[in-house]
DNA sequence: TTCCAGGGGTAGA
DNA sequence: TCTACCCATGGA
């Protein structure tokens, strides 16, 4: 099956997949050679499909190949596929603005040249929380491992792939226990919060809809993630970020000694969010270009040491 | 053996 | 609101 997606006029797809890490986490996985995202995408609880994603040579739409695609429900998978991919990419979203103040400032320039800002997610809310707790105090490399771990041993199959899963739906999880969770997919205390999520999503007392509804305010939006055992400050701004909500700085150990490295002292988090407000209501991007790019130079493109991890290790 | 990682929950003040 | 303590896991 192959489809073809039109794309907005700032959108770089290498930019878009390779400036958060979430392109090294299952199901997802990139070819530096052939400049192509290779995922697998759930099209419902039992049945998933093998998609490679590439962007055309004039830039002007994504080409898009499934396999294993079921004729009978032909036209469900392509809608199902297109939904994922658009959603992962942030095709909807318009970072015009944000790139607008970047011209004006001489470090950002850079990354309106090259269109940062849509950081790659994942094909569903559901998705991105449980990934977001499997980053909370444990280092990158555990993060992949564990990520992995879930979606070998409970994701959404492929029919004819038996090495390829889509990231597990909830209802997946729902019913597996905590102490299965953990044991299976090295999880720890956070195989706790993921199955309990599991079982709110499942048994429809938690509607993530309504988290992902646009109109809401931000602080509403964070105010119940924080709600999510398992989702604290941090974990909260980075989903907000996941969101499209960029105002709030998901301040972690790794932001902490970036800035730490820069201005010779350890900053507050209040100290932290002055630094950024001007960039309202894109600090979390004006951030993360500060990051991503300041790893980039020292360590090459980001497929290359994105693995292994960021942080303390990479930088010493 | 000890420390710590892209923190979070809980109890107590 | 702040602090202290505990929470599994695995690499250094």
């Amino acid at each position: 099956m192959r489809l073809t997606m039109r794309l907005p006029p700032d959108f770089a797809f290498q930019t878009a997949v390779c400036s958060h890490g979430f392109f090294v986490l299952a199901p997802n996985r990139w070819d530096p050679t052939r400049q192509a995202l290779q995922t697998v995408v759930a099209l419902d609880d039992v049945q998933a499909v093998v998609v490679d994603v590439r962007a055309s040579r004039d830039g002007a739409k994504l080409n898009v190949v499934a396999d294993s695609a079921r004729a009978e429900t032909a036209d469900a998978s392509r809608a199902a596929i297109r939904h994922a991919v658009r959603r992962m990419l942030r095709l909807d979203e318009d970072l015009s603005p944000f790139h607008r103040m970047c011209r004006r400032v001489p470090g950002h320039r850079a990354a309106a040249r090259c269109r940062f800002g849509r950081l790659l997610r994942g094909a569903s809310l559901f998705e991105d929380i449980v990934k977001v707790i499997c980053t909370c105090n444990v280092t990158w490399r555990q993060t992949v491992r564990m990520v992995a771990n879930l979606v070998d041993t409970f994701g959404v199959p492929c029919a004819g792939e038996p090495g390829q899963r889509g990231f597990p739906t909830p209802q997946r999880l729902a019913g597996i226990s905590a102490a299965e969770l953990r044991r299976r997919c090295s999880l720890g205390y956070r195989g706790d919060y993921i199955a309990e999520l599991a079982d709110r999503v499942a048994g429809g007392e938690l509607n993530l809809d309504v988290l992902a509804d646009a109109t809401r305010p931000t602080d509403t939006l964070a105010r119940e993630l924080r709600q999510i055992r398992g989702v604290g400050d941090y974990a909260a701004a980075h989903l907000c970020m996941l969101l499209g909500r960029y105002e709030r700085l998901a301040v972690d150990t790794e932001m902490v000694r970036f800035v730490e490295q820069r201005t010779g002292r350890r900053p507050s988090p209040a100290a932290l969010r002055r630094m950024y407000n001007h960039w309202h209501p894109y600090e979390f991007l004006a951030y993360w270009w500060e990051l991503w790019t300041g790893y980039t130079d020292r360590h090459g493109p980001s497929h290359e040491w994105t693995v292994a991890g960021v942080g303390r290790r990479i930088t010493q």
